[in-house]
Formats: C-alpha cells, sequence, structure tokens
DNA sequence: ACCTGAACACCGTTCAAGT
DNA sequence: ACCTGAACACCGTTCAAGT
C-alpha cells in the first residue's frame, strides 16, 4: 500500500533493517512491547547504533512492525464501504481491528494511546486507516442509529484499549461485544 | 475502613510514610504513574532507600494511593445493595469507579491491569471491593437482564481501561456510557 | 529500628573510530 | 554511507555505615 516513510538505500543497510524488524516481531511477541531494545539488537545480530539509526524511537519500531496489518486493515474499510449491511461490515472490521495486534503484549494498549496523536510514529501510519474508517463509520449511521457523543476515533481508542484477557481466545471477544452493542443508540 | 498492611511503629518511621505517601500523590498527579521514584523521594525530604523500605515497589506506593478511595468504593457498594434501583445504583458506582484514579495519568490503565491478579498489591486491596461488586452486580442481574458473557471482575478491569481523554471532564464519560448501554443483555 | 546516600546494575541513547 | 561497540546518562534497587 503506502511506501514505509524513508527505507534506506544500501543492500546491507536494507538487511540490517529487515533483520531489525523481523528480531522485533519475535522479540516482542515473546517478552511483550517492553522488551529492551538491547535484545531487539541482538536478536537481529547488529549493533544497537544500527537499530537505534534505523528506527530512531521504540515507537518507530512499533509503527514498522504495524504497517502492513494497518494497510490491510485500510483496504479492507474501503470495501466495506460498499457492503450490503453496513453494520455487520462495521463489527466484522471492529473484530478485525480488535485482533490486530494481540501477538504482542501491550501493544494494543500503547496504539490506543498514541492513535489520536497525529505527531506519533503510530499516529501518522494510522491516519489513512482512521479516514476510511470514519468513513464506514459515518456511513453506517445511515443505516442504524449510532450514539453521537463518539468520534470514530474515540471508538478505535477504546477498542484499542479493551483488556486482552490472555489464553481465551474466545470469539468473538465479550469485551468487544459489549462496546458493539453500546454503540447503537 | 480495613488497616494498612503493616503499618511502621516509630515516630520517624510513620512521619516518613506520611510524608512519602503524600509526595507520591502531588508527584504522579503532575509527572503520572511513570514519575521517576527519585523524584518521590527527593519530593518527600527522604532517601530512597526508606523510600523502598516503606514501599518495595511502585505498586506498593499506587496501593496504598489508592487505599482511602476503595475502601469508600467498597462500603459504597454494599450501600447500593439495599438501593431501590439497582440498575441506576450500579450505573452510579461504575461512574463513581470510573472517575476514582483519573487525577494521576495512566494509574486507571495499571489498576485494570493488575485487577485481576490477587498476588498483586492493587489486586489484594481490590480484594473487598469487588467482592463487594460482585454482590451488586449479582443482584442487579435478577432485575435487569444484563450480558451472561462478563464477569464483575472482567467488568470493573474494563471500565479501568477506558481512554480518559484529558480536559473533557464530560460527566457522564461517553466511554462508560457505551459500556453500561453494552452490559444490558 | 530506622535513615542515608554511595554504589551497583540495567538499559536507553549517543558518538568517535572504523569500513 | 553505514556499522560498531564503548561511553555516557538515567534511574531502579541494594547495602554498608551511621544514628
Amino acid at each position: 500500500m503506502s511506501s514505509p516513510s524513508a527505507k534506506p538505500r544500501r543492500a546491507d543497510a536494507q538487511r540490517n533493517y529487515d533483520a531489525v524488524l523481523a528480531a522485533a516481531k519475535a522479540v516482542f511477541a515473546q517478552a511483550g512491547t517492553d522488551a529492551p531494545m538491547e535484545d531487539v539488537a541482538r536478536a537481529a545480530g547488529v549493533g544497537k547504533g544500527t537499530l537505534y539509526r534505523r528506527f530512531p524511537t521504540r515507537e518507530h519500531l512499533f509503527a514498522a512492525i504495524l504497517q502492513d496489518r494497518v494497510d490491510e486493515l485500510d483496504a479492507s474499510a474501503q470495501r466495506a464501504l460498499d457492503a450490503p449491511d453496513v453494520w455487520r461490515a462495521l463489527s466484522e472490521w471492529l473484530e478485525l481491528y480488535d485482533r490486530c495486534a494481540t501477538e504482542y503484549p501491550g501493544m494494543s494498549a500503547r496504539v490506543g494511546e498514541s492513535l489520536s496523536d497525529d505527531t506519533s510514529a503510530v499516529g501518522t501510519l494510522c491516519g489513512p486507516m482512521k479516514n476510511s474508517f470514519a468513513r464506514l463509520f459515518e456511513r453506517a449511521r445511515q443505516e442504524v442509529q449510532l450514539r453521537p457523543d463518539l468520534t470514530p476515533t474515540q471508538l478505535l481508542s477504546m477498542v484499542s484499549a479493551l483488556p486482552k484477557d490472555a489464553g481465551t481466545g474466545r470469539t468473538p471477544d465479550p469485551y468487544l461485544r459489549v462496546v458493539l452493542d453500546g454503540l447503537r443508540a
């Protein structure tokens, strides 16, 4: 979809970028989003300086990790605009959104916090997706009564902040169901 | 209500305990729950060692800070058991709960995470309150239809995790309204 | 019994030296 | 242009020395 902000050029730099990204996914999936950056560098087989050169902050790393997922969600929201049952499409999209970072402990909560900050790396990454979702949300308003006191972005923040009970991969998530039911005016 | 776990005996120790607690409230209110422990010690006018002697972990400090509020909530839940309109009482109690730590940025999210861990300081502190709330919750079930797939503690975790939009002290919180509406089966 | 602050450990971040 | 790891900084945590 959209190209990552500024990919490095040299071959070894690209290799390191990829290695760090892959290592970060593995480390954060296993040890959560608070895992030491040092562990990521080691797992990638690069020096700490290289890690920081490619990803100036932890959050830049998160944004890179989420890139593909967010692009998919963006595309999915656009497709949903033409769905016959918009409420159903909205619900299903939110189920996808709810799961999109569950393999990284602590990630969803972080996303929820930075989502409405457009200056943050994750906030910037999510800009297009937020716009697509907002359109879907507004269209859903025309079909079903949605409560008027919640913006689309607030809804996303709320879903991101939902507890993620370990183990119980129950589908659909009871927490999300509360939100979906409560969303209707 | 219940007495704090193990208060120190000597006068100076007691003074330090109180000073640290007061300082922690001020510092965490101003700089959030991630503020350096060092800042708390300095604000209290004690050495770092004294802080750690009284509060072995950051979370013990949180538990001490929340003590009074949680006791009040506990008492309030017990009173609510006799309310004429239990659903209304439940709603109002959850509004209190929702606000109970808002002056400390990041605190609610932390409470939500440790709430179901009975071995944690905050989880232990909240034990009695959780029990009182569970009774209120079960009584509400008899009056109104509540969704069956959510335990009382899950509900509390969910409310604690709700985004706290800075500035807008809107009452009642739109996020909580979503939860309350979505709670009815 | 309790207090203090120096000492240690850990980790995020920077940067001089090297390729 | 990029990589590396030593160096620095910050802060949580411990503990020897002192009252």
